[in-house]
RNA sequence: CGGGGCGUAGCGCAGCUUGGUAGCGCGCUUGAUUUGGGAUCAAGAAGUCGCAGGUUCAAAUCCUGUCGCCCCGACCA
């Protein structure tokens, strides 16, 4: 490809609504623009890229015993009523009425189609197990849509479902997946972590998250150096450790705090630090109120907190319902006394002669104990965990990390078999549901991340598997002939070594090529100028380096096939 | 949905308080001089001031409505 003939728009300013690198890298560099909000067009950069990460995906899901498909975007509603996701998946369907006055969904993810796919022409165990895939375009009518491709309305997924016959069926398909994603992620170059996740509200009982790691990333993560521990902060169990301060209790005490709101303030007033105060947060668990008490350093973890009620919506109280339940207001809560249910956070069982609010304005207790001045309904895993706890398979301290989730694999069961009444007959001719499973990476995603991870001052810096070129041929000056002559030559003979080649023929300034070459972050640049050419020879230099150096023209492909093989 | 902000040339912005007929930088076109990290000079093209009403002799500017976009929060296969 000569750059004189690609369309590749760069931009020397950053535009204003970008944020986040990837998303001010891909506008500069002339990859996406946009055409409303999370909804981008990709130039013929960024489409080459998605294609090499496609391209990735499918060998690997192929060579898994997957096959391809494509599947209607426009998914009708009686579906999505089946299954019960047209009420529950909310606003964030988009939904379109055709002239008939039907309803139709912009399919969010496919389990409904293809479940109901699956079941019309699959009947016997015999058929299973059954792997299908696509990479298609999915919506989902984000509350906010933000950060470019990171979290767009209208994105490339590739999802691929299984169907077996039982729960050991569905074993081995997801352990494939597994391998399966350990591979497309190694050969993508990116760094990544596999983490347990939740599995949220798709169902199922168990599920990774594969974590593009990067500093910018929307979700922590936390693992363990020693071993193979690693998940989500949503999901990362909390051990109790009896490490408390084992001192005889005290007698409980009121004290006088006035306009004591916080627990910064109670550290100040009281003299005792954050971990010797307990917080005391209510919520509304399908309209029941209750509470969680926790260290006073620590963050309640919704997701387990709702997990552990098993209710179907939670949200924190509001000032005014708490004070009419329990007379006092947020910042004077606390356990003792209190006429609601208590979650503790496991903790709360090893602390003594703590601090918490008295239930009563400007008042507060210490001293106190748990089980004799309160007894909580149960003592529970319901914080966040953070770096330097303990791994809950070895002990040692973890780790924690940011990362940008690029893929989810979920065991499904038989949640949508069963809705739908997807069966096939069993050895004995017993119509069991089909167990499936539910595997996606976020093609668009991926490419985001990538530059999340890879990039510097300069531009994007591509992971070799997936930049849109390989190699750029740069002739400092255009208009001599002898430099134009030697990059065309090199041009054509790369091409036929079977490499990407991107000339960059324009007659332009060697800055301004120069400048967009690193932009763009193609990983070899090859420069023609007069000094080296005197001697025969080319520049050389890797995106990941700063060293550039001389080879001969007659050597210098063979250099570059090297380099990208190596890489 | 709550809070904040912005829509003026392709991009980034000024002008709006105090109405008087639109400007700067980058980009683009042409010419000259340049040519190893986003050149210089000269000439030029380009704007329904988001849209619709209203006030006024006169609206980018004031008023009302509306659409779009961005940021923070809640949310998130």
């Amino acid at each position: 490809m000569k750059f004189s003939e690609l369309f590749c728009p760069t931009l020397r300013e950053v535009p204003s609504e970008a944020e986040t690198i990837s998303h001010q890298l891909l506008l500069r560099a002339g990859y996406i623009r946009k055409a409303g909000a999370g909804i981008y067009s990709y130039l013929p950069l960024a489409h080459r890229v998605l294609r090499k990460i496609e391209a990735i995906v499918r060998e690997e899901m192929d060579r898994s015993g997957g096959q391809e498909v494509l599947m209607p975007i426009i998914q009708p509603r009686e579906l999505w009523e089946q299954t019960g996701r047209w009420d529950v998946y909310g606003e964030e369907m988009f939904r379109l009425i055709d002239r008939h006055q039907r309803y139709f969904a912009l399919g969010p993810t496919h389990e409904e189609i293809i479940t109901s796919l699956v079941d019309g022409d699959v009947h016997s165990y015999r058929d299973l197990p059954l792997l299908l895939y696509q990479i298609q375009n999915k919506y989902r009518d984000e509350i906010r849509p933000r950060f470019g491709l990171m979290r767009g309305r209208e994105f490339i997924m590739k999802d691929l479902y299984s169907f077996d016959m039982d729960e050991e069926g569905l074993d081995v398909s997801y352990r494939k997946m597994y391998a399966a994603y350990n591979r497309i992620f190694q050969r993508l170059k990116l760094h990544y972590r596999v983490v347990e996740a939740d599995s949220g509200a798709i169902g199922g009982n168990e599920s990774h998250e594969f974590m593009v790691l990067a500093d910018t990333g929307e979700d922590e993560i936390v693992f363990c150096e020693a071993g193979d521990f690693a998940a989500n902060v949503d999901k990362a169990a909390c051990v109790f450790s009896d490490d408390g301060p084992h001192e005889d209790r005290q007698a409980l005490q009121k004290i006088h705090t006035p306009e004591m709101r916080t627990i910064r303030d109670l550290v100040e007033f009281t003299g005792q630090p954050e971990q010797r105060q307990v917080k005391t947060l209510m919520y509304y668990a399908d309209g029941q109120l209750v509470a969680a008490i926790l260290r006073g350093d620590r963050d309640l973890n919704e997701i387990k907190f709702k997990n552990l009620l098993g209710c179907q919506e939670l949200h924190m109280a509001d000032d005014a319902s708490v004070r009419a339940a329990v007379g006092a207001g947020f910042g004077s809560l606390g356990p003792v006394g209190l006429d609601v249910k208590v979650y503790a956070d496991l903790e709360i069982a090893g602390m003594r002669n703590f601090t918490c609010g008295a239930n009563e304005d400007d008042y507060h207790y210490t001293n106190v104990n748990p089980e004799r001045d309160f007894v909580p309904e149960e003592y529970v895993d319901i914080r966040n965990a953070v770096a330097g706890d303990p791994c809950p398979s070895c002990g040692k301290p973890l780790l924690t990390a940011r990362g940008i989730e690029v893929g989810h694999i979920f065991k499904l069961g038989v949640k949508y078999s069963q809705a739908m009444n997807a069966t096939v007959l069993d050895q004995h001719g017993q119509a069991v549901p089909m167990v499936m499973g539910c595997y996606g990476i976020g093609i668009s995603r991926t490419m985001a991340a990538a530059i999340e991870q890879n990039h510097d001052d300069n531009g994007i810096v591509w992971p070799l598997p997936i930049a849109p070129f390989q190699v750029i041929i740069v002739p400092v000056n255009a208009k001599k002939e002898d430099q134009m002559e030697t990059a065309l030559s090199l041009y054509v003979e790369m091409q036929e070594r079977g490499l990407e080649v991107l000339l960059d023929d324009r007659d332009e300034r060697a800055g301004v090529k120069f400048k967009d070459a690193d932009l763009i972050g193609i990983p070899v640049r090859i420069t023609v100028g007069p000094k080296a050419l005197q001697d025969n020879q080319v520049e050389v230099k890797k995106r990941w380096e700063n060293e550039v150096f001389n080879v001969a023209i007659a050597q210098v492909t063979d250099t570059v096939v090297e380099i990208i093989r190596q890489r």
